[in-house]
DNA sequence: CGTATTTGACCCGCGC
DNA sequence: GCGCGGGTCAAATACG
């Protein structure tokens, strides 16, 4: 298991090759994303998650179930993830051939589940400009946590992208925000992807991309994980609040 | 006045 | 079957 991780000015990724190697698929995801404007920090489960490229019991239990990536469909047959956590998850992951799959068998109907990927960003500001246009439509106070959980749908029009947003229960520094589902569209004001940074080595690619799941669907092969710039650039511009 | 937000009500799935 | 909790709806309200 190899799980690289690279950090290139605002943008960050973690690059996840998991066996079997023949299928190894690159995964990206905002680790550890460390800003040097607004002072926004992002960044996933602990690193030992991260390692086996999956979210570790702890981090599905009590304390927050929404810190997680899409895993490949192999971790959860052989790793130390049980299969009754994973019913309990009841979400989706994506395998080494960039399918959306769904961890329980809860969509075994045939229909596909909206991705759904989890991460915590340190910012004073409870939203995120993730570049998409997101619209209020609902405020919830959970049992789970003493901070109200506030509830987005993109703006777009056809587009039924999602997103929960929330302070963490043991760090109100930090917010928790969970996209469900992928936009059919591309980022509003966005041309076209920025590309790697300059002097950046370009990670493999041996597999279909692992779309970020808040982003429009990307070029078959696109290791900068080009639309995981949108929450970065988000991060990076935590002052900046709208949607 | 149009649009976005707020917030209580309602719905639904799940566990007991 | 019932209660609980999370997610969504929609009318009221605020705001530019």
């Amino acid at each position: 298991m190899a799980a690289s991780l690279g950090l290139v000015g605002h943008e960050a990724y973690a690059a996840c090759s998991y066996p079997p190697p023949a299928a190894a698929a690159s995964y990206f995801f905002p680790q550890e994303l460390v800003a040097d404007s607004g002072g926004a920090v992002m960044e996933l489960p602990p690193a030992a998650a991260m390692a086996d490229c999956y979210y570790l019991p702890e981090i599905m239990g009590a304390r927050t179930p929404d810190y997680y990536c899409s895993p490949p469909a192999p971790v959860f047959a052989n790793g130390r993830a049980a299969a009754a956590e994973n019913e309990k998850m009841n979400t989706s992951y994506v395998d080494c051939d960039g399918r959306v799959m769904m961890m329980s068998g809860s969509a075994g109907s045939g229909g596909r589940p909206p991705p759904r990927i989890g991460f915590r960003t340190r910012s004073e500001v409870d939203v995120l400009d993730d570049g998409f246009k997101w619209r209020k439509y609902g405020k919830k106070a959970v049992k789970s946590s003493p901070n109200p959980r506030n509830y987005y749908r993109c703006s777009a029009e056809g587009c039924g992208v999602k997103k929960r947003v929330e302070r963490d229960r043991d760090d109100p520094r930090y917010i928790v925000t969970t996209y469900d589902g992928v936009h059919n569209h591309a980022v509003p004001g966005r041309v076209a992807s920025p590309g790697p940074p300059r002097g950046a080595q370009r990670p493999a690619c041996s597999a279909p991309l692992v779309a970020a799941p808040w982003s429009a669907p990307a070029a078959p092969c696109d290791p900068w994980g080009t639309q995981l710039h949108a929450a970065a650039a988000a991060a990076a511009h935590s002052s900046e609040s709208s949607y």
